[in-house]
RNA sequence: GCCCUGGUAGUGUAGCGGCCUAUCAUGAAGCCCUGUCGAGGCUUCGACUCGGGUUCAAAUCCCGACCAGGGCGCCA
């Protein structure tokens, strides 16, 4: 080894050692005679000390002087020496390591570096570049403490579940990366096979297929994680390839479910956190979650809950109101109350201009606006209360719990879309106003999801989840009312974050073929897409169902980063590139040639 | 496909019609300096994304392109 301990690890009791470091120099500073030296690695940074005055016969200071004179800064260079007490008054409290330094006696460079595209020094944090030059430099981000550290707790949440599954008999099974397409779905990323010019593999959106196929193999207690693959328009918690910690389980219910995976959770937490998780998780319905915080991923650590108006102002003459109200749209509201608004701001009350920023915020939302009503000593008051009589107003405060100092705030159009941008309005004054500062994480899972939904467009039947998914009860009337029926399945959220879906499975092939049926997959595409499953379920296929969750979301939430960006080694851009190593990138002819493959695209002008 | 925001030395920024042969910091190069720790001092180097337009005058205003990010659609 080149080195006897790693640059954090030197304290007071190591005084008087031998020992031999490596790194990289972060920085350094040339007295004119005493040179210092931070050498780092990714364990931390240890002070090494070039000092002429301090060196015995038998060290050849003006050699070592000249090697050292040449280096710069983030040289690897090694180091043996002597660990000896810092100069009274010089200690650097914020170092593990500022107690001691090492006097250099040998130093070797191993390799020189060229001027740095940006500063690597995590005090500079403030100075970090544009996210583009981070990625492309991205082995030279990654030595930023917090970038290390970013992955440490990343590899500590896995290897916390790694293990503490393994403890209650699940065993990581590795399934394809090359496999079938499928029409269901995002669209999915080709690899064209050479062998059979024409056909073509898939990247996995998820191994959803082959883990149920495992528990068809007995496999009874899977996990993987695995990295899936989708073609869709990235976001700033999106990349077109993920980690989802994928799990399936045989001959269990939804509450044997929830306990392995808040067990799972409850483990993270202690391992990667440091702390207790409460356990169960709370449990919300779907129709809660959308009625009480517009979204199927509620964030439940604050109130500023919705509740809809619209039945009470449908007896005013609001023009905008009763227009909307003619197209069966609703009427939403939020009372923000004012003790919830007096920390942040000097006033006691939101005043007009800030309605007015709102009322901006609520127009760029996609919404026509914003309706406001604030409540006095005299009740509510607003520039519109003239259109709304006593008794609606006194209705609405009654139902808005509104007391002196509140403001309502009301958001009306199409069900849909009002209740997302209530949403919306709910979490921006959540934020605004502070109500999460301080507030734990908090795990909530989302159930009594339907089978099927109506695509708002064609009207046409599709899974609210996916195709495989049990229905409550095991069963269902194909004729009947499908928007009707519910299904065993469940969304684990995370601070309003969707981390998790999964469900119980269909594990008999009848009812998977009711279920493709009436989603409108005639027998033939049944066959030609899903014969291999469907016959796979013909063989005695258990009960089972999992759960599969995204890590990169986790991690990223857990550390408070902005993007997930910052918890993956090398991720892409928003354009999928990965400024690394450019790809994608074209290829030559010749490769195309063996996969009798055209492109299309216009050749660029420089061909 | 659409919408929004931004693009000034290697990096982070100031400037937002004339005070601009463009500010400050950091960096790089060189010199000085024996206890610093994002060392310090001195000197030097280095930039308005591109193309049109408006104007006596454009980094600054307008239009378009390109690039980056955020969002909508999409993501069973």
């Amino acid at each position: 080894m080149l080195k006897t301990q790693d640059c954090g690890s030197l304290r007071s009791k190591d005084i008087g050692q031998k020992v031999r470091l490596a790194g990289w120099v972060r920085f350094y500073r040339d007295h004119g005679g005493v040179r210092f030296y931070d050498l780092a690695d990714s364990f931390g940074i240890t002070q090494v000390v070039y000092d002429p005055e301090a060196y015995q016969s038998d060290v050849d200071v003006v050699g070592m002087g000249n090697v050292l004179n040449n280096i710069g800064r983030e040289y690897v260079i090694s180091i043996m020496g002597k660990v000896r007490e810092r100069v009274p008054g010089t200690e650097d409290e914020r170092n593990p390591t500022g107690k001691v330094e090492v006097l250099i006696e040998q130093v070797r460079v191993h390799n020189a570096s060229k001027p740095l595209p940006f500063e690597i020094a995590e005090q500079k944090n403030s100075m970090l570049p544009g996210e583009d030059l981070r990625i492309k430099y991205r082995y030279l981000d990654l030595r930023r403490a917090e970038m290390v550290s970013n992955l440490r707790f990343r590899h500590r949440v896995l290897s916390t579940a790694r293990k503490y599954l393994d403890g209650i008999g699940f065993i990581e099974v590795e399934t394809p990366t090359l496999t079938r397409s499928s029409q269901e779905g995002a669209r999915d990323f080709l690899i064209p096979s050479r062998i059979q010019p024409g056909t073509f593999y898939a990247l996995p959106q998820s191994p959803q297929l082959y883990k149920q196929m495992l528990m068809v193999g007995g496999v009874e207690k899977y996990f993987q994680v695995a990295r899936c693959y989708r073609d869709e328009d990235s976001r700033s918690d999106r990349q077109p390839e993920f980690t989802q910690l994928d799990m399936e389980m045989s001959f269990v219910d939804m509450e044997d479910i929830y306990r392995t995976i808040e067990g799972l959770y409850s483990q993270i937490w202690k391992d990667a956190l440091g702390k207790e998780l409460k356990i169960p998780f709370p449990r919300i319905s779907l129709d809660d979650a959308i009625s009480k915080y517009g979204t199927d991923a509620p964030d439940i650590r604050f109130g500023l809950e919705l509740v809809e108006v619209t039945d009470i102002v449908s007896c005013a003459t609001y023009d905008i109101f009763q227009k909307i109200l003619q197209k069966k749209g609703v009427i939403i509201a939020i009372n923000l109350r004012s003790d919830i608004v007096k920390e942040k701001m000097l006033d006691a009350n939101v005043g007009r201009k800030e309605v007015d920023r709102l009322i901006e915020w609520a127009k760029a939302q996609g919404m026509g606006g914003l309706t406001w009503m604030r409540m006095t000593e005299e009740g509510l008051s607003s520039n519109i209360v003239k259109y709304f009589s006593k008794d609606v107003l006194d209705r609405l405060a009654e139902r808005m719990g509104a007391r002196k100092g509140d403001l309502l705030l009301f958001m009306a159009g199409p069900k849909h879309q009002t209740l997302k941008a209530a949403g919306q309005l709910r979490l921006k004054l959540g934020r605004d106003n502070g109500l999460l500062e301080g507030k734990d994480h908090q795990f909530v899972w989302v159930v009594d999801w339907p089978m099927f939904q109506a695509d708002p467009i064609t009207g046409k039947v599709t899974s609210a989840h996916h195709p495989f998914v049990h229905p409550a009860g095991g069963d269902f009337d194909e004729n009947g009312d499908l928007l009707k029926v519910m299904s065993d399945s469940y969304d684990l959220v995370l601070d309003g974050s969707e981390i998790g879906s999964g469900s119980l499975r269909n594990h008999d092939p009848n009812v998977q073929r009711k279920v493709f049926r009436v989603l409108g997959m005639s027998e033939e595409k049944m066959e030609q897409a899903f014969d291999f499953f469907l016959e796979a379920l013909e063989f005695g296929a258990p009960p089972h169902g999992g759960i599969g969750m995204g890590m990169d979301r986790f991690c990223a939430m857990l550390l408070g980063c902005e993007s997930i960006r910052d918890v993956i080694a090398f991720p892409k851009n928003k354009k999928f590139q990965s400024l690394v190593d450019g790809s994608p990138t074209k290829v030559e002819q010749a490769k195309l040639d063996e996969l009798q493959l055209m492109t299309l695209a216009e050749e660029d002008e420089e061909n």
